[in-house]
DNA sequence: AAGTGGTCTAGACCACTTC
DNA sequence: AAGTGGTCTAGACCACTTC
């Protein structure tokens, strides 16, 4: 555990790039005082979770970041618009301490009046308004969401800091937009959504509970994977 | 290998069920002529691939089908159908065999004139259709395709039988329905769709290319999955 | 007490890539 | 020739669950 975690941390805080070569098994051995197998056990299980790339004769190396995967809606929506080349805008609509009411407390699995933040967030790339984020947050797992500058960077970003992601569901449909959600999304009458629910979990709790809302025709989710041999 | 494939067939092949105990390592140990390591490691291997449950003290078992997770679109339909406790019916409205003109040459990577399998099935539940799902398929790779009854069986039964499946990708996008979808899918004017596009690979090879498209509104995909720890 | 998985060790042989 | 990962062995100690 002290092995991958270190080795993850080294990539997570930057000090390893996509690309760069991790210790190597020997090294591993030495640093950790450890056998060989136990740190080859470490890589290898770095490389199943996709976090490195191993090959026979080179080295381990830091995986690129997946272009396409399981991942690809955990990416933040920032980074996926300026990876396309395109300038990336948010509209912080509102975002504001509240009191959980039934419908919220059921919502986030909580007890009445929980302390909880409620954002609404329009997302641009270029001038375009291609997201609309609504979301709920536990308080006590993310206690400055309410401080945060949202326009600057996601709350996405913030919460993968601040609480480490765990699990994650999504679901996904088309539905025809309401008013208000149209004039956000600056769509034509009759055009249809792609509207995401996804919850997060962090150490055990229900974190996060958003509503991502695309322009049906704009905008595509993907997603891949290969089956392990 | 030979160890995890034969615990992978023997469920596979339903000679082992969700919830039974597979073999111990000790018994790996005597039957494969390895070492205790090595059985370890395959058992661990199944684990993290969600095929086995391990519970140090109690045994290894066949894991549950995951409810939800990365692998819910991959399920069969009819399935998914059934499991709702729903009735299942498919229409078959064509499957032909064609040869690739330029346009489905690019979309399965072929050459011209490559023989392809070309097929058009409404899926229902109980009464009400579901899913529209048209596909291509590589002929070479599932040779039979075009002679299967797929009122009785789903045509990504028969895929996933004959070509095992490597990789998936999955693209979603909401759309509004051309007049044909919407009889097919029995929609009202106006009602937005879910529309997947599937593609498989199978032995290095593209093998199939299919849309699925769903009612927006009386249909949703979800996926979820947990970080490895 | 017997069986289970969790984890680790110290060593081995191998094919491959780098220099 | 030196370094890399791929894989395996035979043994160990442990905590836990079952009977």
């Amino acid at each position: 555990m002290t092995i991958k975690d270190s080795i993850f941390e080294d990539i997570r805080e930057g000090r390893l790039k996509p690309g760069d070569q991790t210790p190597s098994e020997a090294e591993l051995v030495e640093t950790f005082k450890v056998s060989r197998m136990t740190a080859n056990r470490a890589l290898r299980e770095l490389q199943s979770a996709g976090i490195v790339v191993r090959r026979a004769g080179r080295g381990s190396f830091v995986a690129e970041p997946r272009p396409i995967g399981q991942l690809i809606e955990i990416r933040n929506i920032a980074d996926e618009v300026r990876s396309r080349g395109h300038a990336y805008r948010a509209r912080v609509v509102h975002n504001v301490e509240i009191r959980a009411d039934a419908e919220r407390a059921a919502l986030l699995e909580v007890g009445l009046g929980t302390r909880l933040f409620h954002s609404l967030i329009v997302h641009h790339e270029t001038e375009f308004p291609i997201q609309v984020e609504e979301r709920f947050v536990l308080a006590s797992a993310a206690p400055r969401y309410g401080e945060r500058d949202f326009s600057a960077s996601t709350p996405n970003e913030y919460l993968t800091r601040v609480a480490p992601l765990e699990r994650v569901e999504h679901r996904v449909c088309a539905a025809m937009p309401d008013t208000g959600m149209r004039t956000m999304l600056g769509l034509a009458e009759g055009e249809p959504v792609l509207m995401m629910t996804r919850r997060t979990w962090s150490r055990g709790r229900l974190v996060s509970h958003a509503w991502l809302t695309h322009p049906g025709n704009r905008f595509e989710l993907s997603a891949a994977f290969s089956v392990e041999t």
